[in-house]
RNA sequence: GGGCCCGUAGCGAAAUUGGUUAUCGCGCCUCCCUGUCACGGAGGAGAUUGCCGGUUCGAGUCCGGUCGGGCCCGCCA
């Protein structure tokens, strides 16, 4: 008999069927014992008698009677006839998973990790993580950016600074990507729009829910730009389609974590950096300490502004510092003290990163040469802006940082499968 | 790098100003229960209170050390 996918089983009704999947809970009533099983595509109710010998994590294989039965979640249950364990659990399982909430702690949750995201809560993160990293690949190239893989093991630092892994690279010392900065504005030269997907890794040891040490970052560049406002709009549009598309097939999911705004403004709110600050003062008597920066207090209150204000969960920060961006970004015409630089900020948390990006070789050199910043080992990407590279600017998001949000998940961590941060390398 | 905090059964927590046998829920084991769905009921097992030392008649609780971990800031996505 072949296997009937458990979200297919109405199909089967009134005949026999082959279900296989995992024994996620046990209900033992005496002479009737109700099993839940599951299988990657759903859950059903499964009714055997006492004679029955099943442990709770069991990988199992069902035959037996479909009946349409109003008394069982979902309408339909199978009647055993036959049931084999393929795979016993040996070992009482650590956690419990048969709850609806898995109440753990989230080392125990990120310890057990193989066990703790067979939790459908658990997994409906990942489900979710799954529909956004489908979704930015489906609307980038719909605007016609085309998918690059470039590398993370690097001969030298993206960015400068002290915060890069240094890996043994035969006989020399390589460091692991920061970003893919360098590599998809050389990339702006050959396709214009491009859009990468990849693994970025930072060295810095900090101890926040919101950081990791390594991460998926969402990044894009785009050439022939006529200011970096069509960038924020890119990927305001962008944001938009996605979550319109994770809305309407990840419905069930969303809806495990109560998440009822799912909205995208058309026109998300665009403030400066040296407005917000105001702003925040004004509106909630609160003094961001930094004279260049936002703190993370400071970008709550950002956050319930772009709320109060334009009932938006969205809210572009612009014109950051000269000072405080990296040396790629580009000055602004009006003040030199200041780039056209943005931020987005997701329910008062970064998410993204972008801006316009320096093009013309001779103003990259003064610009670096003002931030003191050596060329060495950087001419391969150098080199390029002598050969003509248009106007542009791009964006780097994290990932993860928007699954957090979206969601409300306490800490970046659960929002990953297998997080690395200071303390953990394992599992 | 600076600051704050926490280690109690497999898991989540409790334990009054230090007080006698360390408590509760989940899970686990045994028994009862034919319609449960966080099933219910009865009973049971399970802990060197992270470790070392000190104060005290008495330490899970106070002090010192040590090991392990968490959070905030800085920085960033």
């Amino acid at each position: 008999m072949e296997r009937v996918l458990i979200k297919k089983i109405a199909e089967c009704e009134g005949k026999n069927a082959l279900i296989k999947g995992r024994i996620f809970n046990i209900r033992n009533l005496g002479n009737i014992v109700f099993l839940v099983v599951s299988d990657y595509t759903g859950t059903i109710q499964v009714v055997a008698d006492k004679s029955i010998k099943v442990k709770t994590g069991d990988s199992v294989e069902i035959t037996g009677f479909v009946k349409k039965d109003e008394r069982a979640k979902g309408g339909y249950e199978v009647k055993v006839e036959k049931l084999e364990v393929v795979s016993n659990t040996i070992e009482d399982l650590p956690v419990d998973l048969s709850k609806e909430d898995l109440n753990l702690n989230l080392v125990t949750l990120l310890d057990y990790r193989p066990l703790s995201l067979r939790h459908p809560r658990v997994q409906a993160i990942f489900r979710l993580y799954d529909l956004l990293l489908k979704s930015y690949e489906t609307v980038m190239r719909e605007y016609d950016f085309t998918e690059i893989k470039t590398p993370k093991l690097l001969g030298s630092a993206t960015e400068g600074g002290a915060n890069f892994f240094k890996v043994k690279y035969f006989e020399k010392e390589a460091t692991l990507a920061q970003s893919p900065q360098f590599y998809k504005q050389i990339m702006v030269g050959v396709f214009e729009r491009v859009f990468e997907v990849g693994s970025v890794f930072r060295a810095e040891p900090h101890f926040t829910t919101r950081h990791v040490n390594e991460y998926i970052g969402l990044d894009a560049e785009m050439g022939f730009i006529k200011d970096f406002y069509d960038v924020s709009k890119t990927l305001n549009v962008v944001l938009k389609k996605m979550f319109r598309m994770i809305e309407k097939e990840g419905k069930e999911y969303l809806d495990l974590y109560g998440v009822k705004n799912m909205e995208v403004p058309e026109e998300i709110p665009c403030i400066k950096l040296s407005e917000i600050k105001k702003i925040i003062k004004e509106e909630y008597g609160y003094e961001v300490p930094s004279e260049t920066d936002i703190d993370p207090k400071g970008e709550e209150l950002a956050g319930q502004y772009a709320r109060d204000k334009f009932n938006s969960d969205f809210i572009f920060i612009t014109h950051y510092p000269w000072s405080d961006r990296p040396f790629y970004t580009m000055p602004s015409l009006e003040d030199e003290k200041e780039t056209y630089g943005f931020d987005l900020l997701y329910k008062g948390l970064e998410i993204a990163t972008g801006g316009q990006r320096i093009h013309k070789y001779e103003d990259l050199i003064k610009n670096m040469k003002k931030k003191k910043i050596k060329s060495e080992g950087m001419e391969f990407y150098l080199d390029v802006f002598k050969y003509g590279i248009p106007p542009h600017g791009g964006w780097g998001m994290g990932s993860e940082r928007i699954i957090k949000q979206m969601l409300g998940l306490d800490s970046i961590k659960e929002a990953i499968l297998f997080p690395r941060d200071v303390k953990r390398l394992i599992p």
